[in-house]
DNA sequence: GCGCGGCTTTGTCTCAGGTCAAAAAAGGGA
DNA sequence: TCCCTTTTTTGACCTGAGACAAAGCCGCGC
């Protein structure tokens, strides 16, 4: 089934990968502790929901490995991706007991998860993870703002450039800044899960990197390894939003 | 200048209109005597900049009474809007002493603010301050989400009824869960401000008010006041992400 | 009452991106 | 290896909303 799940089974905190990322980043020993004994592992294969909307939220949790999506569905079959979850994002809402999304698996995933009223409790109790809380819950609040400005008022090509250069820059966390130059990349998301992510069809993500190929802006090494030899050049493709 | 700002100057914290809605809506007295110690008001006209992104942003605050948007502009003059910020709204994110976006008052505004620093040690040493200002943030997360799935995936006609009901919700709150029948709103935004709001041009939105309009979805009492004869049929136009 | 400036409405034309359809690649078992 | 499925690309055509332009409306100051 999941050939991870037995590893990652007898991690404890300390050894953990995103132990200085997520949610329990700022928390002291003590309170690591506390996390250590009341934490579980689930683990979901590629394409399965991991959470729908109007569902009972049993458990929040933390990704630890995989990506994940936020999406919503219209009744009609419309669907809008609100956000990616990557390694040390958090799920799910303290204080609300029904999902208001869905999140669905698009790679597998393994989740550090809590029972939502334990972890509730937790909050309470201790500072530095509601606070720590906050200023995720403030990250993606911004980032969900940039996202707004995005669907809103941005080209197709654009839209493209931006999300191109915001892999770059996830694939750079950490780097030194990102430089002039090129850049290699694998995109996490199908050109329908680009599409869905964007407001755009799967043919018009494909026609504009079709023409971003043709352009010399990218270059393509199979559907999902691009290589972006100007990295500036692009930049200046995204409407610049220039952050 | 401002007519109002004799009157909020002398308000202390027990008689504000934002008492129990605002950021410190779960304080008790002492926490309160501490805040209204260090607030202070401000006030601006209709069509001031509150703060513009990226200048140093030397206070946080709450809307006290007016309408704010929360905006970003490209280079080129496209503009998009991330929020509205109605009373007990709150501007600013400690933490940060750079603004991301431009926040403007499109009516006149009353803030009530404190300076970052000491606001910053005093949402430190106050769980009460934090852990409202955690729940805040999540719920403008599930409106900045709401948001996105109009501005990616709906035509411009559910735009525009999942805007107009959006302000009976909000102009219901407290109320009666909202009926069938009729209702009254007045619509905060110019048609530009509005368009800005939902990724459009005014054109279009001046367009499908016509068109609701003719329909009699909508009657219209000079620009800005509305009748919706019929909430419930309104309502089954916006693409009904039902909630 | 008149004229001015800021909104709003309406008309016409255009085009970016959607829709529908089909072919081409890219896996991935067995 | 070959077959079958899923994903991607490309083409042809269509349409919803944008761009541009011109009136209409309304409130306000003089």
């Amino acid at each position: 089934m999941d050939l991870q799940t037995p590893l990652i089974k007898d991690r404890n905190c300390s050894s953990c990968p995103i132990r200085h990322r997520a949610v329990c980043a700022t928390c002291d020993d003590d309170e690591i502790v506390t996390l250590d004994a009341m934490k579980y592992y689930r683990s979901f294969d590629a394409g399965q929901p991991i959470m729908w909307a109007g569902d009972r939220m049993a458990f929040v949790g933390s990704v630890v490995s995989g990506t994940a999506t936020i999406e919503r569905l219209m009744e009609d079959g419309r669907k809008q991706t609100m956000g990616l979850l990557l390694p040390s994002d958090f799920i799910g809402r303290p204080g609300r007991d029904t999902a208001t999304y869905d999140v669905t698996a698009i790679t597998d995933v393994t989740l550090c998860c809590f029972r939502r009223d334990s972890f509730e409790k937790m909050v309470a109790q201790t500072p530095h993870i509601s606070q720590r809380m906050l200023e995720m819950a403030l990250d993606e609040l911004d980032a969900a703002r940039d996202w707004m400005l995005l669907l809103g008022r941005k080209t197709a090509r654009e839209k493209i450039a931006t999300f191109l250069m915001m892999i770059v820059r996830r694939s750079t966390e950490g780097e030194a800044v990102l430089t002039t130059g090129s850049k290699q990349i694998t995109l996490p998301l199908t050109r329908e899960a680009m599409a869905d992510y964007m407001g755009l069809t799967l043919e018009t993500v494909s026609r504009q990197f079709s023409k971003l190929r043709k352009e010399g802006m990218i270059a393509m090494d199979g559907k999902r390894d691009i290589t972006i030899p100007d990295v500036e050049a692009l930049q200046a493709e995204t409407g610049s939003d220039l952050s």
